[in-house]
Formats: C-alpha cells, sequence, structure tokens
DNA sequence: AACCATTACGCAAACGTTTAAGATAGATAG
DNA sequence: CTATCTATCTTAAACGTTTGCGTAATGGTT
C-alpha cells in the first residue's frame, strides 16, 4: 500500500485504491468516505495564469495600487464615483504598466466587438477592393475594425462566411453577394438577430435590407442613349447572370432607352454570361457573325468591356470607326487600355463609404430603419465610342 | 417616516434613512445595524438576460436537456467523457435549438481568436489587394479570419493600428510597412508578446522577424540586364524613398548589373520619389533634359511605369525605340497598355499566400523560429523594351 | 466480502472585463 | 447631538465558454 494521506483526516491508515481516472490514479479513505486523487503540481490558479500572457490586467493593476478591480475599471473610464486623486494615480500606474484592455473580455460583457464584418466576392479586381478601401476608412475614422471574407464568387462560401462572422465576432454585416446568389433564404435567417446587415452594390430585391448600390437602371439608360447619339442601331448587350439584381435593373435601363428612342429590340444581342475570359469571347464571336452587323458592344462589366477591346484589336476591328465599345463601373484600366474605354462611373468607392456610413449611423443611433439609397453616378465618355 | 421593513428582522421599527444614493433613498436600521434600499423591480439575473439576444447559449441547452453546461460543452466537443447516447442527444438539441458558440467567450478562454490582422499600405490598387486575396483565401482554408487595416502609407497610422490589433483581437500579425517607415520601434515594442509578426513585401533589414518578400536584388538584376543586352547605356532608375528595403535592394541588384557588364553609373540617372503622379512627371522632365539622352527608364513600381508610357507618349517619344520603359512587380495594368509593359512578375499573390502560410505554420506548430523566405519572381519580357 | 476499475456525469474556477448595489467615513443640517 | 447626506470605495454577479477534479453507480476480481 502507497504512503499516501488522506487530505481530511491526515491518516494514511485504511486508503483504498479506487480506479483510475483520466491516467491518475485515485483513492478512497474508509473513515472519511472521500475520494481524492494525489494534486497534479500546481493547480493553475489565477496568480499563476497571470504571467501565462505577460500582459497587465485590471486585476495586476488593482493589487499593486491596493484598491478594488472596480476602483480602477471606473479610474480608466472617469467615472464619476472615483475621487481625482485616485483616477489620476491610477491612470498613470497603468501606463506605467503598460496596460492594455483585453478586447475580448471587454466585448463579451459589452456585447459588441466595434468589429463590422464585410463579405465580398473578391478582391482580386481594383472595383472590389476600391469599395472595401472605402469601408475601411469610413470604419477606421469611427474606431471600428474591418474583417472581411471573400466568397470568391461562390454561394456556399457566402453561406459559411455570413455563418462564421454572425457568431459574435461583428456589430454588422456589410455584404455584397456573389453572382450567383439568386435566393436569399441565407441572409433571411439572421435577419432576425440583433446585428444590422447593409447590402452593396450588388443587392437583393425584395428582402427587407438596407441596401447601397448604384443607379444601375438610369446609368445604363444614359450608356445606351450615349451610343444612339453617336448613331447606333445594333446594340449588343453583355449582361451578367440573370437572377442578379444589377442584371436586371441595367438591362431594363438599356430597353427604355431603346424604346424611347425607337431602337428595335434584337433578342440575339442580348448574351447572359458570368464575366468568365471564355464566355466572353464566345458571346462577341456569336455577335461578329450576325446580320446585320453590330456596331455597339455595351458590356455591364468594365473588365469584360476592357478584353472585347483587346479582342477586336487582334481581328483588326477599328473601334470606334466599325464598333462602339463602352463598358460600366469605371475601373482604373479603362482609362489605360487604347482606346480609352467610355464607360459610366459608378463611383465604387462611395458605394463602400455610403454603406459603411449606414451601417455605423445604424449601430450609434440604434434605429434599425430600413435605408435603399442609389448612389449617382456619371457617364464618363473616352475615345471607344 | 415610510412604512419601510428592514429586511433582517422584518420591523418597520427605528429605521433611519441614511442618504440618497443614484437617485435612490437608502435606509438604515438601526437594530441590525444593515444598511439597505428598497430593491428595485427586479435585478438583472442571468434568467432573464438570457433573453437579451435571443441567442441560444450552453445554459439553454443544458437546461432544456436536464444536464450540467459542462456536458453540453463536452458533448459537443465528442469528450470520450459522455456517452454516444447523451452526445447524441446533445448534438441534436443544439441543433433544433440552433445553438450557434459564442466566439468570443471561447476565444477569451481559449486564449485564440483564430483571427489574424493584416496591416497593409493601400487597396486601391490590385498590387496590394491581390496580396490580401492571396492571405485571406489561404486563412480561409485553415479557418482562420482574417482582420485588415489600411495604413494609407502613413507611419503614424500604422503604428495606431498595430497598437488596436495587438489588443488580444489577433493570434498573429502580418505587416506590409508604408512607404515612409524607417524605424521600426513600434514592432520592437510588440516583438515580446507571444504573437508571432510576419512581415512581407516591405521587410525590415535588421529586425528578427520573419519575413517573406520578392527577390529584388536579383529581379532588378534580371531587368537591368535585359535592358543591357536591348543595347541600353543610359538607363534612367526610378526608386522609392531611401529607406525602403526594396529601393535599397533594387538599387544594388541594379549596380550589380551595371557594373557586371562594364556600364558606367551616372548619379543623375536615379532619382527617388513616393510615387506620386507629380513626382514622377517632374523625375522624367527631368531626365528628357539629360544630354547625353537616356535610353531607357527602370521604374520600380509598375504603376508609374504605366504612368510613365502614358507621359512619354504624350510627348510624342517612341517606346521603346526612343526610350525602352519597364516596371516592376506586375500588375494587370501592364498588359494592357500599349505598348505593353516589359516587368518583373514578384508574384505579389504568393507573397501574401506564403506569408500567411508562415504565420499559420508557427501558430499551429508553435514553434517561433525566424523564417525569412525570398518568392522568386521572373522577367516578362512585353513590347515596351 | 473486500477491493479495484470504468463509465458518465456534475461542480466550480477561470478567462478579464463592466456595473448594480452595498458599505463606510466624514460632512452637514436641524 | 442626532439624523441624514455625499463622496468614494468594495463586493459580487454577469458575459458564455472550457476544463480539472470530484463522485455515484455499476461491474469485475480476488
Amino acid at each position: 500500500m502507497p504512503r499516501v494521506k488522506c487530505p481530511k483526516c491526515q491518516q494514511p491508515e485504511r486508503i483504498l485504491k479506487s480506479g483510475i481516472v483520466r491516467n491518475k490514479q485515485r483513492y478512497y479513505c474508509k473513515d472519511c468516505d472521500y475520494h481524492f486523487v494525489i494534486p497534479s503540481a500546481r493547480k493553475r490558479t489565477r496568480e499563476t495564469a497571470a504571467r501565462d500572457t505577460g500582459a497587465t490586467s485590471l486585476r495586476d493593476i488593482a493589487r499593486t495600487a491596493g484598491v478594488s478591480i472596480a476602483t480602477v475599471s471606473r479610474a480608466l473610464h472617469d467615472h464619476p464615483d472615483i475621487s481625482a486623486q485616485t483616477r489620476s494615480f491610477i491612470k498613470s500606474l497603468a501606463d506605467e504598466m503598460n496596460y492594455q484592455p483585453n478586447m475580448l473580455a471587454q466585448s463579451l460583457v459589452n456585447r459588441s466587438t466595434h468589429t463590422i464584418g464585410v463579405i465580398i466576392p473578391n478582391l482580386n479586381t481594383t472595383f472590389f477592393s476600391s469599395m472595401l478601401s472605402g469601408i475601411q476608412q469610413v470604419c477606421a475614422r469611427s474606431g471600428y475594425r474591418v474583417v472581411i471574407c471573400q466568397s470568391d464568387e461562390d454561394h456556399n462560401t457566402e453561406i459559411a462566411n455570413i455563418q462564421a462572422l454572425m457568431n459574435n465576432m461583428i456589430d454588422g454585416l456589410l455584404i455584397c453577394h456573389t453572382l450567383h446568389t439568386d435566393t436569399f433564404e441565407h441572409l433571411r435567417m439572421q435577419m432576425n438577430k440583433r446585428i444590422p446587415i447593409v447590402q452593396f452594390y450588388r443587392v437583393s430585391e425584395d428582402l427587407p435590407i438596407s441596401k447601397i448600390h448604384a443607379d444601375d437602371e438610369a446609368g445604363a439608360e444614359a450608356v445606351t442613349e450615349h451610343l444612339i447619339a453617336k448613331g447606333c442601331k445594333r446594340i449588343a448587350l453583355l449582361l451578367g447572370p440573370k437572377n442578379l439584381s444589377i442584371t436586371q435593373k441595367r438591362l431594363k435601363g438599356h430597353l427604355q432607352a431603346l424604346k424611347r428612342h425607337g431602337v428595335a429590340l434584337d433578342r440575339k444581342l442580348l448574351a447572359h454570361v458570368d464575366f468568365s475570359h471564355e464566355k466572353v469571347t464566345r458571346a462577341v464571336d456569336h455577335w461578329l457573325k450576325l446580320s446585320p452587323a453590330i456596331d455597339a458592344i455595351f458590356s455591364i462589366s468594365d473588365k469584360s468591356a476592357v478584353q472585347i477591346i483587346g479582342h477586336l484589336k487582334k481581328k483588326k476591328i477599328k473601334i470606334p470607326r466599325q464598333i462602339r465599345v463602352v463598358g460600366f463601373g469605371n475601373e482604373y484600366t479603362g482609362e489605360i487600355v487604347e482606346p480609352q474605354l467610355t464607360t459610366y462611373d459608378v463611383r465604387t468607392r462611395e458605394i463602400g463609404e455610403e454603406a459603411c456610413r449606414v451601417m455605423l449611423e445604424q449601430l450609434i443611433s440604434g434605429n434599425r430603419e430600413v435605408v435603399d439609397k442609389r448612389i449617382a453616378g456619371k457617364l464618363i465618355v473616352r475615345q471607344s465610342s
């Protein structure tokens, strides 16, 4: 029998083994009717744990100042219950000890992380990254942080990202849907939570959620009218997936312009693509075979428009003489490409900024009114038309 | 005297008022020597508080399952101590109640947020945003989140961002310094904390911190050699601020190439700029006045190189016939501009990815070895040279 | 019967804050 | 002097988890 003392009666008598739990021998003192194990080296206690991170906590300050934790917390927060003398003492002490509040603990009790989540299709192009840049800047000015997720234009990734972010990590969600998002159940599920959601750029039509978007309809109408003014009659229109709100709105604007100016619509001139390189090329090649020939291509995306310019040049087609090309979005590359691209400036950065402003306004005021804002853009005429 | 009973002796006798605290009358029972206030309507208790957010907690599941919180936690984590039956019951219950763990609480006790912080100069150009994209993707694959801060090329913003992020919000820091960062005290201060730091692209030379960068020296050497091979003798070199590591390394590579091929160095052909539009223009205009005339411009930044191409074209200078132009970085615009830009592909995305991989490796293994990796790029010859 | 093992739980401390409410000393009013 | 007030503390609960350790019940060996 091992020399084990009962922690209660301190006697080694009448001690029995009583099984092994988690690789440790357990004992039983018959006298005291008490089960126990030999305590491991050192129990993890607050005092020892403190040294884990090396960071100073309120507890540390309180101890060296000889006051309670509550007093320290209040002193640092300028609570009126604390005397001026104590307050300044605590503050200087905190400074000396290089105290940095643990934001996790703060967030846990305050139920707010001062962080907003952004879900965005991708960051490879300036198009979306400029929105993000705007968001980030507005947030930073108000002391908010930004955590980002790229959905990579994948609907399921978008769903997973929302799930992950909404678990107490963020105070608000800013989302720009993927090209292929045509159902919004995943968003509706989150709407009952307290945290506000704002959609930007690509939005859902009928969900009662705040949204900030471009003036897609008016913009597309302006672009098409510009082409008509230039004498175009056969305008090919490169659109995104049908489900996409921006596709629908821009198509609508285009049709309105055609109608107003009595230009007939040829359904063969509409193409829905996912903006991938090959799909765009295929659509253009298909149009080029049509007769009567097309005299303009209006791409809903600048990226594709630039690609189209390259493609047409390779085929020795003169722009804008034979075919006028216009884009939509106003990406930087439109200024670089030759001929420079006529496009519609949707002011991506402003969209991001405004979405973020709406979000912050809701967070600060607590007001959860649904807002639906359109950011006015403007036509930028360059050489390609 | 109000009809107030002492909560201890239940007698209304001998009760005195004893001041007002926070707008509430306080009382004092002389018999019991006990101070008290009339308790307010309802004390905020766990039970009532639970309804605050509407979110289900472990406590809720435990209550409806009739087990302890510990059991629920263990069941959900597949701890072996829990019977298969209980486990599956709890799991299905959690599912039914739509339980989502509170990550703040988890992070607090686990001392890990599964989030890494990124500080990046800006997101307006694909150059940096592609690095971020790579970072974000690698992180997502390992279940990590990314919080970003733009320093906006401002040193003080960089410092503030670091401060903010390091307060328990992140498990690791990925940083790309601003153009103007020439002192690294703000980083050194953070090095004793447990959280790993990895610099990427723009790194510090002498701090014992892991870094991932392009092969600036070899790259610049390759570019200059390419120009020399094309017959250039008077190569103007557009550099960034002198403090910048990439400036120094690329200059070094350039000089090596010159030396090796016996080309004399003319100090007037070196310009240090902050890559702003006007500074670049001024430098180029200055070079154009030199005699003997320059026959090539090597810009350390693609963005500036593209700008220079535009500027030269406006001046009717033929590229590459009169002046060859090469960049460094391989931004997308280099493919668009005409003539297409010869450049050095530094593989920005890979730099971001690798930085992130190194970070994750350190986080997972706990190993804090300082690594210093160079990502090999390659020369991309296009029309501008 | 006496001892030992295993299984499957529950209790409570700990993470680092915030904050309602209790307590005390000294000041003031009557 | 007594009753009350004010200023300034302290105590402890709460946020929602994770986890070390205690233990009852049950069954298996000598």
